[in-house]
RNA sequence: GUGAGCGUAGCUCAGCCGGUAGAGCAUCGGUCUGUGGAACCGAGGGUCGUGGGUUCAAAUCCCAUCGCUCACCCCA
């Protein structure tokens, strides 16, 4: 018996570990994920049919353009979006990150090593920022130019700091220069804090975010190709993950999926907003999402005649009732006031009830915009909920608002969020004029709520089974598993051979709907049987009856 | 960022007055070499989330930590 050594049993511990999904992150499989492809497929199809069309955007942009399109705090964008600095500066990265480390290595020795990888990293970012090579930024400058003076001011206490550090002198001598050093070292604290800040500021590379949302990255896109020169007004829609790190919760994930569309263009007719909410319905309805509910309302635009004035009369009326208000719903009164609409607390709700209502001070184009809405969607059939409570928190959304919620999901129980949003493509550079309406839907919501309500689509699954058997059967069942394969069907054909029964067996357990058997007998004849697995009911056919069978009972069966 | 609940086999859970880790389902094999869903028999699968403490002895008691879930905050 040897003994293992403790390193070995260690290295194999830490190989061992377990992996798992990111928080947040989940692996949708099968047989789900059939039914998200189900999902996205009936969106792409009912989107289709009103002439949108699918536009792929990146999956990553420039921060910035979620930053000014989302219109928070920098500080919210850095704590809720996933971002990261795109550069390949590797050996400056690991540089800056030792840097930044400082101030746990402080001492005499540590601080003049680390000056060493300060003059280094100051003069190698320095050279890239000249050749363009690190973003040539007015940030970037200044940091720069600040850090050289940083170093300028540390480099003589740095040196002073040595010499003491291996001074063996007389006492007094001693008790002198440890004072200087004192004063010393409350300078360089300074400076070492200074120097923090402005390496905080270099940016080696390009700021970029993994998108949250996607119709930052549509408008962005129809700027870039002169998508306005193109006839009429511009229907798109994507598929895809969005990414935003939020504390998970149900139906809320890190990594989600949205499928959404957006109208961009000159024309911000009602019949637009109708068409969108339309749609939108029509898909809701094809996945068979029950319980849901629309709800629409009108926040004017952002003028003093409209919305702004809006917003003046609803703070001074809440500043009146402050003292009914909880916590949260007084501080909005000031940064957001809308937002205090959004409360769910219930003794807020009398109170709420009596606010002034954005219906009663929309101007008269918006004010018509509304009435013209309503009439389409009467004309369409459509049934909503005006909700005066639904608001939006920035500048550019205008007039149309809507939210759909669905029953089974908890405190996150919307399913849809979408509105007009005229001044966002000016907000990202393009020109003045051009509107915009759209909506995102939840597809982990949306299929959450479908899968609650136990509404699922019949899929198709597995067809055929191909039960084999004998070395002779193995050839045909190749052949016709190809054949078979080459018109569409799913097949599933044993690569060993197996107990007859058990194939059956197998067969059942995998869902598949006929059994396929090829025998030594079938071999011989160049014959099949086909057993229907729901029934047992069975036949031998040749191979052309075989194919006519299947096609005429497996053929259209749609999911709804 | 805040709060609560929960972590034992792939899944659902039992065991928790400390004393050798269990069940059902699932998986694999057998009964059963041309007819599936059943039954019976058997097997594999766990450092009881992780680390530390108390103890002769910890899944069980104590502490810490991590993870999951839900809600608040936020919601583009």
């Amino acid at each position: 018996m040897t003994e293992k050594p403790e390193t070995t049993e260690k290295t194999a511990k830490t190989e061992r570990r377990q992996f798992r999904a990111i928080k947040g992150s989940r692996d949708i499989l099968p047989p789900d994920s059939a039914l998200w492809n189900w999902f996205e497929h009936s969106a792409r199809e009912v989107f289709e049919s009103y002439n949108f069309r699918e536009i792929r955007p990146p999956i990553f942009e420039e921060t910035s353009l979620f930053a000014r399109s989302i219109g928070t705090d920098t500080d919210v964008v850095a704590k809720e979006m996933y971002s990261f600095e795109d550069h390949d500066h590797a050996d400056l990265a690991r540089l800056r990150s030792g840097l930044l480390l400082w101030e746990e290595w402080w001492g005499a020795e540590a601080i003049s090593r680390s000056l060493g990888d300060l003059v280094a990293f100051l003069a190698a970012s320095g050279r890239l920022y000249e050749s363009g090579k690190v973003p040539r930024t007015d940030d970037n400058r200044w940091a720069l130019d600040r850090l050289s003076e940083l170093v300028e001011e540390i480099s003589p206490q740095s040196e002073k700091l040595v010499e003491w550090d291996s001074f063996r002198g007389s006492t007094s001598e001693m008790h002198a220069a440890r004072q200087a050093l004192e004063n010393g070292l409350k300078n360089i604290e300074k400076v070492v804090s200074d120097i923090m800040y402005a390496l905080h500021a270099v940016s080696l590379g390009d700021q970029v975010t993994l998108r949250p949302e996607a119709t930052a990255s549509v408008c962005r896109a129809y700027i870039e190709h002169g998508m306005q020169t193109l006839p009429g007004n511009q229907k798109l829609y994507y598929v895809g993950p969005m990414f935003r790190r939020e504390r998970p919760q149900k139906g809320r994930y890190r990594q989600f999926y949205q499928v959404g569309a957006e109208v961009l263009g000159t024309s911000d007719a009602p019949a637009s907003d109708a068409e969108v909410l339309e749609m939108l319905l029509t898909f809701f309805n094809r996945v068979g999402l029950t319980n849901i509910k629309l709800y629409l309302n009108s926040i004017g635009h952002n003028a003093e005649n409209c919305r702004r004035g809006y917003v003046e009369l609803l703070r001074a009326e809440l500043r009146k009732v402050k003292d009914q208000l909880k916590e949260d719903s007084q501080r909005r009164i000031e940064t957001n006031p809308l937002r205090v609409l959004d409360s769910k607390l219930p003794e807020e709700q009398p109170v709420i009830e009596k606010l002034p209502r954005i219906s009663e001070h929309l101007c008269d184009a918006c004010r018509e915009h509304f009435t013209k809405l309503k009439d389409e969607l009467a004309l369409r059939g459509i049934g909503y909920e005006e909700n005066w409570r639904l608001v939006r928190g920035l500048d550019y959304y205008t007039r149309t608002t809507f939210e759909v919620t669905a029953a089974g999901l908890g405190s996150q129980n919307a399913v849809c969020g979408g509105g007009r949003y005229d001044g966002l493509v000016e907000l990202l550079g393009g020109s003045a004029g051009l509107k915009g309406i759209g909506f995102a839907i939840g597809t982990d919501r949306a299929i959450l709520s479908i899968q609650e309500s136990g509404n699922l689509p019949k899929l198709p699954g597995l067809a055929v089974f191909i039960a084999w058997m004998g070395a002779k059967a193995y050839a045909p069942a190749v052949a016709i598993a190809k054949k078979l394969r080459e018109r569409g069907f799913a097949i599933e054909l044993p690569p060993e051979e197996m107990k007859f029964r058990k194939s059956l067996g197998l067969a059942d357990k995998l869902g598949a709907r006929y059994a396929l058997i090829i025998g030594e007998d079938e071999a011989a004849s160049g014959t099949f049987t086909l057993k229907r697995l729901s029934d047992g009911q069975q036949d031998k056919l040749d191979e052309s009856a075989l194919l006519r069978r299947l096609e005429s009972e497996l053929r259209g069966q749609d999911a709804r």
